[in-house]
DNA sequence: CCTGATAGAATGAACATTCGTTCATTCAAC
DNA sequence: GTTGAATGAACGAATGTTCATTCTATCAGG
């Protein structure tokens, strides 16, 4: 007997991690569809075929990262659904947020590609699948935005377009600092929470200027 | 001698004019290496071999769009640049900006095709030919900022940051815009504005929730 | 300790398809 | 009839995918 089962298995699952790993990469990089099944093998250090050994194709190669990301935006939609006041269950959410974003590891590559499927709905579906975990944590996001509210915590308005507006300034903030590295200013999470937190402005502040 | 020299001329840029609007359209939808050749020119009802009359590569589609892309935020940071209050030029500029959105017209796809060029740099090259003109947007926007908080109408907070923030929110609402149109909520002008002219929450919002 | 047999992982040349691109030909307007 | 725009079949390069082959780690038998 050659090897045990057991460390066939590890095997295994150590190079699917590898190339999932370095497959994500690239796709952040190059986009599903430019992102060719040679440059991923060569990112991970394997040669074509092993890919194929893994993974029957390259939509399955994207397909496990959909899964991943489904799991993870549920996760993140529990914890919102879960204890604590809204204006700590915001806060709290927005900082985990930018201190991943700022980190070196694979979590803006991550949120990068699903940024792209759902701009470019490639592979084609992609936004399908991606949309019905999203709504789920739009609604979980919007429930605790309304709770604040109620509690005068959070700032007056409807609870879904502020939802929208905070989490397309997350997406907006992903890709920047994907592009520019470490170049870009990540706000704090107080900024970023201003428009959910902001005591309307007051008039005097905008008085003399609603003459268009 | 068949056609006038004026019909000729007038011919061919109407079909530059077709040619590039489908350009645009098929690059925002798919990405630019998955936009083909043949699916542009499907998009804008010619054939192949009548694209590469008027470009001689896919490239050189792109490099059109890149300069008008160039164009107009040259023109948007020269509108930031005139006269006028703080307030009223960044309220101004969100409120066309998110008219532009919420119109049908090619603007979010304008920028879609801008946002993936930024995240992907497909062509390579593209994210660097954005950069700069960006800059000097970005440059120009975190100048009324700062102007805007000498003359106490914008709230505290480093002027670069808040402006990479507020961009940030404009390019996730594009992308979020385009890929559910009209299914998502725009917001106000006055919400994405927030983070700009909010007044700080008072201490007794957060105070209590600073235990972590 | 060595050695050879073996199961399964890793390899990369080869294939069909699709891509960007070309160009001989056709079409349309004067 | 002439000029230039429009066409689409055809070509080389690159892509996703396959599969016959090689490599590697293990362990029974000496």
């Amino acid at each position: 007997m050659p090897r045990t089962t057991a460390q066939n298995e590890a095997l295994r699952t150590a190079t699917r991690e590898t190339v999932q790993t370095a497959a994500i990469r690239v796709f952040a990089r190059d986009g599903f569809t430019a992102a060719s099944i040679r440059t991923i093998a060569a990112e991970a250090g394997l040669s074509v075929g092993s890919i194929y050994r893994h993974y029957a194709t390259k939509h399955e190669l994207f397909d496990e990262f959909l899964v991943q990301a489904t799991t993870g935006l549920a996760a993140a939609a529990a914890r919102l659904e879960g204890p604590g006041s809204p204006i700590d269950l915001v806060r709290e959410f927005t900082t985990a947020y930018l201190a991943d974003l700022a980190a070196d590891d694979g979590a803006a590559e991550f949120s990068e590609v699903v940024s792209q499927g759902f701009s470019t709905d490639t592979p084609a579906g992609t936004r399908a699948r991606l949309l019905a975990p999203h709504r789920t944590l739009w609604q979980a996001f919007s429930a605790v935005v309304r709770r604040g509210q109620e509690a005068g915590q959070l700032a007056d308005g409807d609870p879904d377009t502020m939802t929208v507006c905070y989490f397309a300034t997350l997406s907006g903030l992903t890709t920047l600092r994907l592009a520019l590295g470490h170049d870009v200013n990540l706000p704090s999470a107080e900024l970023v929470l201003r428009m959910l937190t902001a005591a309307t402005p007051t008039a005097t502040l905008t008085a003399g200027s609603d003459d268009d």
